[in-house]
DNA sequence: CGCAGTGGACTAGCCCGTCCAGTCCATTTA
DNA sequence: TAAATGGACTGGACGGGCTAGTCCACTGCG
């Protein structure tokens, strides 16, 4: 009977347990392969040699296919939205409030303009545009993926874009009965023409386009919610 | 030499070419199966058994199964697009225009709201999802699904909503600067979540739902274009 | 010494595409 | 009318290729 409550090691040896970095190294090289072939055409011979691992150890982390397809899913899906929270200072900052009012400046079109922008810039990244094609695909056969799309990517700026909308409203600079309604409808304008793109993989939405699109969002709003 | 433009028909035997009953059958069998297996998992073997026809009639017919697959997904889209036209009777009447007006009646707002109801059950219809999934899943390895896809799917319903807006707004009803963007727009407004979830598989939008969606984008144009 | 990892062989299974002997049948020919 | 004809179709077998997952003897390192 083991006593001590730290990493199990044996008498003598490494410290126990499969390594992390060779753990890392076949989640890496199993997102690669996932989201370049899909995952029946992926095999795990292929994401072994890619991580420069042997097969046999991808099993010993992972057990079965099945379950490695999971893990890297969830693995990538993270990555995805480090990047939303992270890589958008003005959205949420660390506290959750910090930057809460990045926004507030200036009128509202050009907050829309600047926020829709910044929507499209963080749902159009090519890698997470390849996540989201391979969990359509395959989230019917695979139902432990439900999960990791059920709440839907834009949540969390939905409910910032809810907020700044909320505090424009109650200094009588818009007039937005609902503001959280009005957060979806904005970011449904915004997103709708380059999500369609981006699932069907043709030309990934130049920027002048991308601009007319969320000018005109921003616009309508506008207009819809004056005093 | 042949002399005669009928159908080929050699010294004896019936009409000649392979027997469209049985191509319609097995096309039929291989929309079923590819919708519900993806390309991978759907085996020839499959789709020929359920279209009654033995395996050796299929590629007579298709060739191969990358055919085969193709003719299939353009078989269902052209299922998916004849339920556009003929099913709704007000969005263009067998000569283009007889119906072009059903949608001029009554306010804007009831009009916008009858409209969205037929675009989302005509989008969110679930032989038409699971065709939109299979597309997705399969058009980065089979570049021939492209043009499928590529005008996207509600063009004309934008088209005739964009004409729609333009009549009311010459009649001062509505005061709409550029009828086809606002056309994009309301359509935007109502599609987003419905197509994202069933995008998903997830649950597929509940009429109350559905309605909350195109009564408030139709609320958000009407303020907008208010005259 | 013990254990994670290696590399390669191996099993078992699936599937595409081909082949072939034989059936069916509408039409032509005798 | 009866026989011949040739093409579409059948059903089953089979080759060749690929893959998931297992096994095992071996290595290297703390």
């Amino acid at each position: 009977m083991r006593t001590d409550s730290g990493p199990r090691r044996s008498a003598a040896g490494r410290p126990a347990g499969p390594q992390p970095a060779k753990r890392q190294a076949i989640l890496e090289a199993a997102v690669a392969v996932f989201l370049r072939e899909g995952y029946n055409r992926a095999s795990v011979d292929v994401i072994a040699d890619e991580a420069r691992v042997s097969k046999q150890t991808v099993y010993n982390h992972f057990g079965d296919k099945e379950r490695l397809f999971i893990a890297a899913v969830e693995e990538e899906r993270e990555r995805v939205a480090a990047g939303f929270a992270a890589g958008s200072p003005y959205v949420l900052g660390p506290d959750g409030a910090a930057n809460a009012e990045a926004y507030d400046g200036g009128d509202a079109r050009a907050a829309l303009i600047a926020f829709g922008h910044r929507v499209l810039a963080v749902l159009l990244d090519e890698r997470a545009s390849a996540l989201r094609r391979l969990v359509i695909a395959e989230v019917a056969r695979h139902p432990s993926l439900r999960p990791a799309c059920a709440e839907g990517e834009p949540q969390q700026l939905v409910k910032y874009l809810a907020e700044m909308l909320g505090r424009r409203s109650s200094r009588g600079e818009l007039s937005v009965p609902d503001p959280a309604a009005a957060a979806h409808q904005f970011v449904a304008l915004v997103v709708q023409q380059g999500l369609y793109q981006s699932m069907y993989g043709t030309r990934p939405l130049a920027d002048d386009e991308a601009a007319a699109i969320y000018e005109s969002a921003a616009d309508l709003l506008v207009r819809a919610y004056r005093p």
